[in-house]
RNA sequence: UGGGAUGUAGCCAAGUGGUAAGGCAACGGACUUUGACUCCGUCAUUCGAAGGUUCGAACCCUUCCAUCCCAGCCA
């Protein structure tokens, strides 16, 4: 059991929230969501789930310049689709404006608020450095009376953005910077994607998530490690106000390898076009992952093998992977596409002949049922399972070699056909009619299977094959003079036209299934009546492949 | 150089005074009509370092070192 989970038990035996536990995901609808927020949505929502309480969904809109309804919708369904449960609980920081002004007016009665007319450079002046104590604004004593009359005026639209900001008074000396005087409530003359005009002033996220948090009854308010220091304000605010204080709890946010988990850096890489949308299947949003095929459940596992601890992480990027391939092999039907093709003619073959072979669409599970697929003379295979000059090791086609095709028949490669370049284009091959269905009366083995397609059946496809963004593990250190764009991995995307067996026509967007011996795939949503689109979502692992490079 | 947080294997991560869980990766091997899957095995005499307390320390104490966060009218 992780630290919070332990702690949140610990608060049940005290019965310090009278066994309560409510929980909340709060994003700011400024951008996608994506792996880092995956990590603090199945904690939100697990722990909730675990302990028998709920998990609101609340939008952090407080700041009008940044937020737009693009992104509510995209984060509502995001949340959803990973298994996040909120019921009619969807709520909105801009729902509480009304009650966080009067808090804030109660605040300035009570003298601890003013109203302050330094500038935003003087106020960063006068806050002192980090080994320096600030200095008191000339404002900061203003009456009560004032005070509430210039907060009342800032609401009424009677000052310019920036003019003024309403300020907590509590110690300009503070060794905690968070706690010098903190900016309340800001200026902004700007529509809000809720509230319209209706407002002119908006609160400041450390005024109102603890309140938000507060108004909501959440018993454990859980964030980032970055907001540790937040926390003593979070604190203030909620007892000097006397309100009811939720504790938070901070862990540390996800890192991955080979990617970028910073809104700032994603939002770059969507507007400056690097990737086609905030859904491209290189992107670490969710949205992105799922339209590269990888499924919920895949991100809820690695979330939870991941663990939850306080200390600074970067995760490897092949444990999301492992997590995907767990459980698309579970739960994916196998089909066979020829991805890089090579002819191959079997010239003892009857011309015209079609056979159909009944395949199962999943080798360890008869309820994923079978279905047929088209054998004939000419097919087309995999160009790296032909050799023409076989490496150690290599049972796979190559002059001479027998091999086997999938559930069909032996067949071994009696010729290569070159172009003029030297180029393999054509295999011709014999095939044994004994061992039909992949077996030999005679029990002699072979060691390769391999994957096929029937020339004249396949269908065509594009299959998009990904790889990581970045080239290097931590694009975020960069060298001098360099930015992590400089980090992008130039193969990233590669598009190639592909053979698919027929049964493949029948596949809708969305669907996820496994192109034996190659990867696991998800039919994409540009695909057309004219032409399937496939997006590799992983490959599969590839001993064969390391031991090779490994001997080369 | 103020304050806060954190250091256990290549990467995550348990462990909270009784002699270093587990997962990923890696590496061997078995099986195999996917070089997949599965299965078996190997992988920290030592827990950031140095002292101290104790019969006994990753856990307690002291000092030191390293990394991260904070000086938005962002969240």
């Amino acid at each position: 059991m992780d630290f919070i989970r332990t702690r949140i038990t610990e608060d049940n035996a005290t019965g310090r929230f009278g066994n309560r536990v409510h929980t909340r995901f709060p994003p700011e609808p400024n951008g996608y969501l994506h792996l880092g927020h995956a990590k603090s949505i199945c904690l939100n929502f697990g722990v909730a789930k675990e302990f028998g309480g709920l998990c609101n969904l609340r939008f952090d809109d407080t700041n009008p310049t940044k937020e737009e309804t693009e992104y509510v919708d995209s984060i509502r369904e995001d949340v959803h689709w990973l298994g996040g449960v909120w019921d009619d609980r969807e709520f909105y920081a801009s729902d509480y404006f009304e009650k966080l002004y009067a808090y804030a007016e109660q605040l300035i009665t009570m003298g601890k608020a003013y109203v302050e007319d330094l500038s935003a450079e003087e106020i960063r002046e006068y806050r002192g450095t980090l080994t320096q104590p600030g200095k008191e604004s000339p404002w900061r004593n203003r009456s009560v009376e004032e005070n509430l009359d210039l907060f009342r005026r800032m609401r009424a639209g009677e000052f310019a953005d920036g003019e003024k900001v309403l300020r907590a008074k509590i110690d300009m000396a503070s060794p905690n910077v968070v706690m010098r005087d903190p900016t309340l409530y800001r200026i902004r003359h700007a529509e809000h994607h809720r509230t319209g005009n209706k407002w002119c002033i908006y609160p400041m996220y450390d005024y109102t998530h603890c309140l938000s948090d507060s108004i909501e009854g959440i018993t454990h308010s859980l964030c980032t490690l970055e907001f540790i220091n937040n926390r003593e304000l979070y604190d203030w605010v909620l007892e000097t106000l006397g309100a009811y204080r939720p504790q938070q709890i901070e862990f540390a946010r996800l890192n991955v390898t080979y990617t970028v988990l910073s809104k700032r850096k994603l939002i770059q890489l969507v507007k400056e076009g690097h990737v086609t949308g905030w859904d491209d299947p290189r992107m670490p949003t969710l949205s992105g992952m799922r339209r590269r095929g990888i499924p919920p459940e895949a991100l809820r596992e690695f979330c939870s093998r991941i663990g939850l601890a306080r200390a600074d992480s970067t995760v490897e990027y092949s444990m999301l992977e492992f997590c995907v391939r767990e459980y698309l092999n579970e739960h994916t039907p196998r089909v066979m596409a020829v991805l890089d093709p090579i002819k191959v003619v079997i010239e003892n073959y009857p011309e015209g002949q079609v056979e159909e072979f009944d395949m199962p669409y999943h080798p360890e599970d008869a309820s994923y049922g079978s279905r047929k697929v088209p054998f004939s003379r000419e097919l087309y295979i995999e160009r790296d399972d032909f050799r023409l000059e076989p490496p150690k090791k290599y049972h796979r086609l190559a002059p001479g070699a027998e091999v086997r095709l999938r559930y069909a028949y032996f067949i071994t490669c009696r010729e290569a056909v070159l172009d003029d370049a030297g180029n393999v284009v054509e295999l011709r091959c014999v095939y044994d009619p004994e061992s039909k269905g992949g077996q030999s009366p005679d029990g002699r083995k072979v060691k390769g299977t391999i994957h096929w397609v029937s020339a004249s059946h396949a269908i065509p496809a594009e299959v998009r094959l990904y790889e990581q963004l970045f080239a290097v593990e931590n694009p975020n250190a960069t060298a001098e003079g360099q930015t992590f764009l400089d980090y992008l991995n130039p193969e990233s995307l590669k598009k190639v036209e592909a053979k698919l067996e027929p049964a493949l026509a029948s596949f809708k967007a969305g669907d996820k299934m496994q192109f034996e011996r190659l990867g696991y795939f998800c039919k994409d949503k540009d695909s057309t009546n004219a032409l399937a689109v496939f997006n590799r979502t992983t490959t599969l692992r590839d001993t064969w492949a390391k031991q090779e490079k490994k001997g080369a």
